[in-house]
This record gives C-alpha cells, structure tokens and sequence, in this order.
DNA sequence: GTGAAAGCGCTAACAT
DNA sequence: ATGTTAGCGCTTTCAC
C-alpha cells in the first residue's frame, strides 16, 4: 500500500539511488531529474519507512528520555524542554518513566525496547553511587541528575551546593535565623536531599549560626502532601522558627499552605524559599520564592551533547563531560517583605517556551 | 560488535528459525533445546534489533502521543497515564508537542518521523472540525479532545457539557446567583470552551437564572496568568458577582490568587470551582473545586482502543467509536463554607498511580 | 550524475 | 520440532 523508493523510482523512470539521493538532499543531482524524481514523490505521497532506514543506517532519529514520573511539574517542563530542543535537531524523543525504582531503572538502561533509540537522556532517582557500573553501556548515553557522579557518561547537573546555599543566604541576609529544613533524607550522602542540605549547612556555617538538628526534618518523598505533613509536625513540636527551605517547591508549597492554615503569617512570621521554580511557584498565594536551577539549559546541554555523541559514531570516545548550569535565586512574595509585592503576579516566564494558545 | 541471531544460532548449534522461536516464546521448542539457545542469547547479551524486526513484522511497539504542551499540568498527567497504560501492553510512547499549532497538529498526521509508531493518539487543539478530513489516515488513530467530532475515527473523550453544568450546579446549590465565567472564547462553537460554557449556560437557564454577559469573559490562552488578568478586569469593572467558574483548573487558580490580592474571601465572597481536577488543585489556600473529567480513564480507553486497532491490522475497519468517559464534581474548601475544612490537606490522590519515591 | 547489486537483522512460508 | 529461504525498504559501495 504505502508507497517505496521502487515505486517512485519507476514512475520517475530512474533508479531507487537516484530516488534516494533526492530524498536525502544529496547534492550532485541534476535539476531537471530532481524535478522528476519530486513530482513522483508528491503524486505517490512517498513516505520513507523509518524502519528499513534505521536497519541499515543504524539511526533511527529517536533518542530516548527515561524519567521518574512526568505528572511531577519538574519532570513535566523538564520534558518538555528536552522534546523541543530535540525537535531542532530533528529528533523524536521516546519518554519511559520508571516510577523512582531502581530496578526499573536498571532494566530500562539494557531494554531492547530502548534499542531503536539513537542515544538516551537518563535521569535515575532510585540508582545510587554504587550502580554506576551499569552505566557502562555502548550506546550514547547522556546522565541527569545528581543520583551518580564520575560515571563513564557525559553527565549534566546542576549546582545542588552552591544554589541551595544561595537559597539560604537570601533567608539569612533578610535576618532569618532559626532555618527549618522541609525534605532532608536520612543518611544520604548523595543525591538531591544530601547535596542541598549540604549547602544549607555551608551558609549555616559562614553566617556562624549553629546547625540545630530540630529544625531538619526529613521525608522520602518529595510530594506537596509530604511538605504539608512535615510542616505540621513541625509546628505542633513547638520548635521556634522563622524560615523554611523546602528543598523542591512541591514540598514548600505543602508547607506554606500549612503554614497559613496554622495562621501563620508569610514572610512576616515566616519566611519560605522552594527549589525547582516550577511554573505554578509564581502563582501562588503568596507567591513562592525559589531557585531556577537552569532547567532548560540543562535539556539543551542534555540534547547537545547526546547528538555529538551519536554523531562520533563508534570511533574511539572522547572523555566523558561533566556539565553545571547556572542557576539563580528567584524571590518571589514568600521571602520578601510584602510593601514589594508589586507586580503582584508575573507574565508567563520566558522559561516556558512556545507556549501556544492551549486550553484544557 | 551487537550480536545477531546468527551469532547465537551458532554458538548453539542451531538454525535462526529456533532462536527466533525460543527469542519470540514460541511454544513448540524442546526444553533442552530452549535452554541451550537461553545460554548462548545470555552469553553474548543479544538483544533483538527493533528496527529489523519492525521491517519485517511492521510493528514496531511503540505508539506515538501527539499533544500541545507538555508543561500544562493536564497533559503532563495525561501523558504519565498514558505511558502507564501502554507499558501494560507492552509498548513505549514517542510524544511529540504541537505548541497547539494547527498547521503543526496536521503536518504531524502525515510526517514520516511518525511512521515508526504502530498508531497514534491525537489530542489536537488547533485544528477545528473543518479540519476533519484530516484525520481520514492509513494507520490506526485515536483522537481525543474536543476539537473534533463525527471524525472517521475513533474518538475519546469527557462529557464537557454535562461536567460544566455540574460544576455550576453545584454552585447554584450552594446558593451562588451572579456566576462568573473565566475562558470563554469569542464565537466558539466546538471546542473546550464553546461546550463547557454551553453547560453553565444549561444550568442558569434550568435554575432559572438570566445569562448577564458582563459576566462571561474572555482569553484566548488558558493558563494562570490569563486567568489573573480577566479576575483583576472583571473585580475593577465593578460588576458583582458571588462566584467563579474557571473553564480549567489554571484559569481558576490564577483567579484565585488575584481575589485574595483583592481582599476578597474564597468561599465566604466568592466561591470558586475550575475543571481539570489537576494535581495541584488540592493544595492551594483555598483548596480548589474542580471537576474530574476521568483522564486516568481516557488514558485507559484510548490505549485500549488504539491496542485493539492495531490488532485488527488491515482488514476492514468497524465503525469508529465514540467514548464519554465519566465525571464527577470535586468539592473542596473554594466553594465549600470553611466550617467544613477538615481533613485540611488531601493525601496522595488515587489518580496519581504508581508514583514512587521522586525527589528534585 | 546515475545505475546495479549487496545486505542490514529479522520474521514468516514452506520444507523436512 | 527444527532448518531453509525469501524478502521487508532502505543505504551504500562500486561501477559506468
């Protein structure tokens, strides 16, 4: 039914590398065939089988994105900005989620399923340090997030240390002494929760407040329900504070919702600072101070460097790369004081791209 | 440098045709025979190549998701559903975003980058019923959203007309007259908009309420920020109103912030419900009402009818179907009197399924 | 500048 | 129960 290169090829009366050159833009065509050739192509509606074009180039111009869950706002726009950077090269991209686990993670990395991909964009969150063996595999693989570090794969990140001690500092200068932490994770030394509580404790230290272990609660996850939970533990411990640092925003949007249910005033009792600066953080009563850790920029780096990496082929590799993008402390109404609150809510932000009209 | 089931064959001393049965779970293999076969395929980690097989079988497993936007929180969730669904049938989703263009929705129908996928669901919503012909494809499709109806293919999606009556209804019982509408679009006759405003306008006219234009308005783009803006016009015009119906949970949630910035008190002044149900809703102060339009269950119809097409392979094709999914209206703290504001925050929602540990 | 032919790795007929 | 063979549609030498 569907129209090939031999169909085409005889209704132009040429060959099929002659079709094929057309159809791949090759150079060294003569005019008056390309016209032939492309009038044939337009009356069959020749369409090239990706398949058959895969099997013997050995690309298929898919990459794949492999993620925790894409309904979590940071993954979602993370996406997204992986799928339009990939689109300007050209590429389709095929997301799997794993759900966080790790054995799906693992599993995913030797798939077959993930075969017909070009390359992989992987973000894991249930791998840690000790699995990185696993990311010794013979495709392009580009590494996300702060699960692995020094692996064999080029590897994006972002300034977990630095930008959550910036997150810190922005408390502490606004006069912020008793700093309650919403999301630590018990043990870790890697990973999200460690690196960022690492930072909190640098800016702890260099403003000389001592670290009470009171103010650091912890939890698993990283959902708004578990920012609420934390919070209100929190509170009804009756330990004294006057700051919060979720470390993601979900988690410290759970907390200031709680915090206003408790009556509390926010900044003027307390103030809060996110991390993550997903899109709904703006909207937010009061809206929600936070990090914009470089999102898109660490989609167009991830994108970037995958499409080099397939491109070298199978020549000797270069050495892997280790990526950090910037980041910047965002304040929004939940750290400063409220006489700034003009203007009091933000256009679209220019993070969010090519949003076109889209309802529902 | 990959292995091919000529390496296995050889190394287990059999012809392809049993490595490909023992590969495929073919029943008529010798036990003995199997487990050679299983030793040499794990020896050499062979790994079936898809794009051969796909050539060959012309299936490749893997279904393509075209939608707007991926960082509109109503995608997002519909996306995760959906990539749960086909993982059940075994498949992978390729998603590729359309910015809601309608020149990109309908290059997408016919773009060669789309030929690998087995078929595809389609949640256009630039296209508008004039472009039905469009949709008149060779492979199976599955079309969702409310764009379009009538198509030649089959067709998933909510009860618009009957939710949005619903969600004014509720309203009207809590004793609400001078309703609001925020995302109206100018002149729609299909579409999210047009149906949604439809129902409000079923349920005044049963209720017996007039229909005061000055309370419709207007905004092409559906999210916060839009939502905000028509708030901020319709409380400086000075025309009364005692509630607001967000025709999507971002509209409603931007309308939100701007009537506490106004001073107004939610639900005591105003009640507020949106539609989307979206995750984010139970967590704000107030907690949104919303309605749940079933997206768990869209995701679910189409995978499975989509699944059941691609099955049917080229045959002649049953009639196109059309699925309603079920509603239901979510009463939170916006519309409901504070008195009953406990449980004060929701746990994880049922809808969001299979959400594991997910830091960052 | 264009054509002929080989074969990518696999599945499906058909044979045995 | 297992082997043989013929392509799927394309790209890629290699001729001409």
């Amino acid at each position: 039914m569907a129209a090939t290169l031999h169909d085409v090829a005889k209704l132009a009366g040429v060959s099929i590398k002659t079709v094929s050159n057309v159809v791949n833009a090759y150079p060294h065509v003569r005019p008056a065939t390309r016209e032939r050739v492309q009038a044939a192509i337009d009356e069959l509606g020749y369409q090239p089988n990706i398949s058959a074009r895969s099997l013997r180039s050995g690309r298929s111009g898919v990459i794949g994105l492999v993620l925790p869950e894409l309904s979590l706002s940071y993954f979602a726009e993370l996406a997204d900005a992986v799928i339009a950077e990939a689109e300007k090269h050209g590429l389709v991209v095929l997301i799997e989620k794993t759900g966080a686990s790790r054995d799906h993670e693992i599993a995913v990395l030797s798939s077959p399923r993930m075969r017909l991909t070009d390359g992989l964009i992987f973000s894991p969150l249930g791998m840690g340090q000790e699995d990185v063996a696993h990311l010794a595999v013979d495709y392009p693989l580009v590494l996300l997030g702060e699960r692995i570090f020094g692996g064999p794969v080029d590897h994006v990140t972002m300034r977990n240390v630095e930008a959550a001690r910036a997150a810190t500092e922005s408390l502490i200068a606004a006069g912020r002494r008793r700093i309650a932490v919403i999301g630590a994770h018990e043990g870790e030394v890697v990973g999200s929760a460690a690196l960022r509580l690492a930072g909190y404790e640098e800016a702890l230290a260099a403003a000389g407040i001592a670290l009470d272990p009171d103010l650091v609660t912890f939890t698993t996850l990283w959902h708004r329900a578990n920012g609420a939970a934390s919070m209100r533990e929190l509170v009804q411990s009756g330990t004294p504070f006057d700051a919060v640092f979720g470390l993601n925003d979900a988690l410290a949007l759970g907390a200031l919702r709680v915090l206003q249910e408790e009556g509390l005033r926010v900044p003027e009792d307390v103030a809060v600072i996110g991390f993550d600066d997903i899109e709904e953080s703006a909207f937010t009563v009061p809206s929600l101070s936070s990090i914009d850790p470089g999102r898109t920029q660490i989609a167009a780096e991830a994108v970037e460097i995958l499409v080099r990496r397939i491109g070298e082929g199978g020549g000797r590799p270069s050495e892997p790369r280790e990526v950090l993008v910037d980041f910047a402390v965002v304040e929004r109404e939940s750290t400063r004081g409220p006489e700034s609150r003009a203007p009091r809510v933000e256009g679209a932000r220019p993070g969010s791209q090519d949003s076109a009209a889209t309802g529902v």
